[in-house]
DNA sequence: CGGGTTTGGTGACAACGTTACTGAAAGGTG
DNA sequence: CACCTTTCAGTAACGTTGTCACCAAACCCG
């Protein structure tokens, strides 16, 4: 199999060569189409992936159908939270989503237990990630409890804008990024929209004056 | 050095002979006073503390200085999660607090690595561990984010008696282990004497009548 | 005992969550 | 197109939680 995918990782740049062989000859190249459950509530990931192109969401979903997102997984990144809820634990109910069209090299769980053991390079690279999204997990925590939601919503659209000064979302959507009600969204957007900061749209939120929002993250847990 | 420690973490005590030499010869037994904090903001920690006896309170302090507990490592257990923020993250700002006298065996970082590399069955004691703690924080993470605070604080008072029917906590502690304010739990608290299912005191807080207690924990996400 | 510190109680208010309902916009179907 | 359905957004009222300001009681220590 064509191994120039590996370029795309840094960690990973510097791989043993005959690991490196493994891993080329033992992974596949996978595509999901947009819209698809990666992996969910009884539906345990098989592989762990390493995101070539496009996005995944991952977030939680408590009993009464509500939903927080936890991160995402960029191109260029791992899936690799769900190697250790690859263990089947009974009230995992975190599920992934591809945001987008995804391409993603797909590792099974045998070939990740060979590398682990086999390359320093491989282990660095998978606790590194984990270090990441472990950290970002504190952080998001710290923000639920402490942060008021007008400042996570700026914050937020600023986040989400991806280049073009527009966020394709319903107030529902934007509601789950932060775990709070759609009513509370709908409310803070009124009031960005007075402050002339976004235009709003029916799915979507145009970034009028950026530099309002920035003002109003910046004030972060000052 | 003694290796009967080994016996009091299933996950370890199918560990290969030579592993298990190793294991036991490279670590060492250290004891920490109650009240130490044991890694925090620039405080890496150099082991993984697998521990014997006593207990570590992890916990999320912000800028702001308030704080949350996110967990809390039981003897029997591992402070595993650090191993991931070994890598001394930025941002990383918790910490881990004896909250007794703690006795545990620490594993150096390089020992940790060459475990890891030499044993399957040490992998899947670390993972499993992983994926405990990782499922615990999406647990908390939903809480937070959804669920009534009466109802946390129920269960938090069912879950810090142990044996004996009193809590030693101020309302300070109470709150930074929910995440929210003193006052509210005041409130709360004072709610649930009322109701005559605990009586309070000064650094405590009696349970007299658990079966309340559990009726309202049980609500969960009704 | 006296004075400082820690802990807890409370009222007023702001922020956030919930419920219930409304209407507008988009999409599908004949 | 007209008609219907579904999705999305706005809003008012109210309950819960968080914040602020302040006070009082319990404890600590000299």
């Amino acid at each position: 199999m064509n191994a120039d995918w590996i370029e795309q990782f840094p960690g990973l740049s510097r791989l043993e060569p005959a690991i490196r062989d493994v891993l080329t000859r033992k992974s596949s190249i996978v595509t999901v189409r947009e819209g698809s459950v990666i992996f969910g509530p009884g539906k345990s990931p098989e592989n762990l992936l390493l995101l070539l192109d496009g996005r995944v969401r991952v977030q939680q979903v408590s009993e009464a159908g509500r939903e927080i997102v936890l991160y995402r997984v960029e191109a260029g990144q791992s899936c690799v939270l769900t190697t250790a809820c690859l263990l089947a634990h009974e009230g995992y109910s975190a599920e992934g989503i591809a945001e987008t069209d995804v391409r993603a090299v797909a590792i099974p769980r045998t070939v990740f237990d060979d590398l682990i053991a086999q390359s320093v390079t491989f282990r660095t690279f998978i606790f590194t990630a984990y270090s990441k999204r472990i950290t970002d997990l504190f952080q998001i925590i710290e923000d639920i409890a402490f942060q008021r939601v007008d400042i996570r919503l700026a914050q937020k659209l600023l986040d989400l804008e991806r280049g073009t000064g527009q966020i394709k979302a319903t107030h529902q959507q934007l509601a789950a990024e932060l775990g709070t009600a759609r009513e509370v969204i709908s409310r803070q957007l009124g009031e960005f929209q007075r402050r002339g900061w976004i235009r709003q749209s029916r799915g979507a939120v145009e970034l009028v004056e950026p530099d309002g929002l920035e003002r109003l993250a910046a004030l972060d847990a000052a």
